[in-house]
Order: C-alpha cells, then structure tokens, then sequence
DNA sequence: CAGTGGTCTAGACCACCGA
DNA sequence: CGGTGGTCTAGACCACTGG
C-alpha cells in the first residue's frame, strides 16, 4: 500500500477510524475494549492502549476508567489555530516583510490596561505602534503595550530587523496567552496607516502574554478583513 | 503537593516544562536525551519516551530520530479553535436558543458552488438560510448549501427543533473540514435579519465539510462583530 | 561507530464502574 | 465481583544521525 509496514498502533487507530468514518460505530457507541482489540490485532495490550489514548486526545472517543470508550458525541470540527510571529507568516509564504514604527513611547497605564497587565493605575508601561507591511502592503498594525519589569530594553530596540514578538519571547519565556478574535472598526489612526476607508471592517486580535507571574505584554492586532483570513483545517 | 501522587511520566513532564519556563532551556536547545532523564527519575524508558512524546505532541520541542530532542523554535500560541453546534453553544452559557428559518428551498449550483461542492453547474443544492437568536438576540446568520445525495431529507427537517448541523452530523459522519474566519460586511438582507446597520462589522466563517466522498455542505456563518467573538487561551 | 528516538512485548498492579 | 482503562517495568529490535 502507501506505506509497506504501518506501525502496529497506526493499523489499530485507523480500524477504529474507519468504523467510525464508515458509520459502523456512530456517536455513543461503545468501541471494543482494549482486551478485545489486543486479541484481534494480535498486538500488546500497551501497542493498543497507545492507539486509543491517541484517539481519545484527538477528541475522537472518550474514555472512562472502569466503563469504557465510547464515540465522542460530536466530532468536534476544530484544529489548532496558531497565532504567529507575522514576520514567520509573511516569509512564509515566500513574500517580503517591511514594517514602519509609528510609536516607541512610555506612557502611564490606564485602568484597563493597569488591570490587564497587572500592575498599579499610572504605573509606566513601554508603548508601541508599529504597521507590517507584505510586499509593500499594510497588512497588520501591531498595537503593543510592554511590561517595563519584563523586558527593560524594549525601547532601545531596533523593530526594522527584530519583531516585538521575537524580542519578547527572547526576553521572558512565554508560560501563558489568552487572546480574543473579533470584527471591529479601525480607529481613524488605524485606517490611516493601513490606508483603507473607517468603514473597512477589521479582524481585531487581542491577546495578552504571560511569563511566569509577570503579565508581559497586551497587543492589540488590527488586520484589513479584506487582506487577511485565518483559515484552518480539520481532519478525521 | 497539589496531588500527592502525580504519575511518572507527568513529573519528568513538568520537569522539563519547569527547564523550559525557568529559561534553563532555550528555544533550539537540547533537552536531555531519554536515557539520561531515565537514570535522574529512576524509571523506564517507556515512561520517559511518553512524557518527552507527549511534549512533542504539545508542541513545546521537536524530536528527531537520530539527533534528539531540542526546544521548540516557538512556543506556538495556539490552541485548540473549535467550531461548534451553535445551539450547544448558547445553552452552555444558559441561555436561550431560538431560531427562525428565512429560506428553505433548492436552488441550482452556480459556479462557486459546484466548485466547492463537488458537483456540475446548475446541478440541484438544498438551501436554507436561518437566524439563530440568543435570549432573543440574533447572534448568527447560519447560510447553507447542502449536496442532496448526502441530505436527501434536508428540506422536510424541522430546524426548529434540530439544527442543521445536528441533522448533517446524523446523516454522515464527518471525515474533513475546512474553515476559514475574515472581517467583513453584511449584505443588505443580512443586515436586516441581524438587525445591524450595512456598516456593522461582522466575523464571517465559511465552512466546507466533508463526508467520505462527497462534499456535504457548505456554510457562511455571519456574527455580528459587537455582539461575538472567539476567544482563546493558551498555557505551556 | 555509539547515541538517539520509534516501536513493541508480556507481563504487572491499581482505581474505578456496573452488576 | 469481573471488566474496564491508567500506569509502569525491563527488557528488546530497529532506523536514523552524527562524528
């Protein structure tokens, strides 16, 4: 076939897969224990126990100590949905990164800011804004706001040749993110600098990164919905 | 601790994480090799391989056969992105789901479509357009196109009561999808039905699903950008 | 070549569930 | 209680990488 020797484990994975993808095993129905698999494939119970644990972390089945494996109830359209360093993204896809730095400021932290990063009302925080461009075109503004006590270089740098991205990760390894992806309006500013009309819609990402007990830093990334998608895929 | 009895394979896993967080390890540096973890724990290989494996499978370093094990380049901020049933979503957060069905009807595929679907120019599509409310709120425009020989009953459901995606789950299982997620404006007609203005930013997912063979269906799934947003998390 | 990870076995003990 | 999955061991053979 496509590949001579499949591993033992694979072999297994892909019966299961395909009573599954047949119809044979719908959702809620119980698939053979380990026990039974083991004598049918021949197989050590732990080559068949990988099998299904992997199937039960891909969402699949679930699994309960003492019941059973069951088909999962919905087989959960998802993939994992990377929010990257925009230079990777752009040179990947074999295009020419440039960006143009509009801000590199301190400024004092709002409530809303002073709650997200967790640090006290006034409080400095470093502040940059700054468009990505992709081949000449704006395609992102990366609106940032920089714990001081996390990276204290951060406005010495030179954001021509190293994303705030990249400088940060080197700074304080990252422990946490949260992030948030929604449609918005850019802001007269934003338009602007991504030269687009105020009633161009925007996919706004927000995210917030942790380091240890430090919040380090909030971005706010406006993307132009014309010129950027996400897009993903999900495979059984 | 937490747990007085963590497993093996979970220590050697946190304390690899712990190296990584810590900064002790670098991104590009080279975790120790399965056999030196395996005399620091005192356990086997097989448990050693699955916590290192399972760090792989998290993303957090890469292994190759051969060289060893070294950090991840970047800690990819990424989790787990799943597009659900919106009718379990709005009752998770205990509220209401109504929904009210705008168009159900077939319609003959024009080129996008046969495209997407799998099928000839002008062959038949089932077409249903509904509004999906949130304690009476329209939160979703759900405009799908349907392949008849996957859903021959589509047209006599009650989407009422059962969801289309419900429906489409239950006649085949799904082997594949494709989605992606972009900014932009309502048409007129959806304007209307979410009861926004036409200059309302909304998220707009389209999504393809794949059953086996055949292309089932098709959506566009319109949130108006005030009232949604998918959000995240992320946690080494 | 020695060292790495990838896979596999044939046992084992345990915690849990349902009858 | 018997059956389930969760974990673990002490070996083993292999394919691959590097020097």
């Amino acid at each position: 076939m496509s590949t001579p020797q499949l591993p033992a484990y694979e072999q297994v994975k892909a019966f299961v897969k395909g009573q599954i993808t047949s119809g044979a095993l719908q959702a809620g129905d119980t698939v053979p224990s380990e026990a039974a698999l083991q004598q049918q494939f021949g197989v050590s119970r732990m080559t068949v126990n990988r099998a299904v644990k992997e199937l039960a972390t891909e969402g699949l089945v679930t699994r309960q100590r003492g019941s059973g494996t069951v088909v999962a109830q919905w087989h959960r359209i998802s993939s994992m949905l990377a929010v990257r360093d925009i230079h990777e993204e752009v040179l990947e896809r074999g295009h020419a990164h440039t960006s143009r730095v509009l801000r590199l400021e301190t400024v004092a932290a709002d409530a809303a800011l002073a709650q997200a990063l967790g640090v006290p009302v006034g409080a400095p925080l470093f502040h940059s804004v700054m468009v990505h461009l992709e081949n000449g075109v704006a395609i992102q503004i990366e609106d940032r706001h920089v714990n001081p006590a996390v990276a204290p270089g951060y406005l010495a740098q030179d954001f021509q040749t190293t994303t705030p991205t990249q400088y940060l990760f080197a700074c304080a390894p990252l422990t946490e993110a949260r992030y948030s992806i929604e449609a918005a309006l850019p802001s007269a500013a934003e338009a602007k600098s991504l030269d687009i009309g105020r009633s161009a819609p925007c996919l706004v990402i927000t995210r917030c990164t942790v380091s240890g007990a430090h919040v380090a830093s909030q971005a706010r990334l406006v993307y132009p919905g014309a010129r950027y998608s996400l897009s993903g895929n999900f495979q059984l």
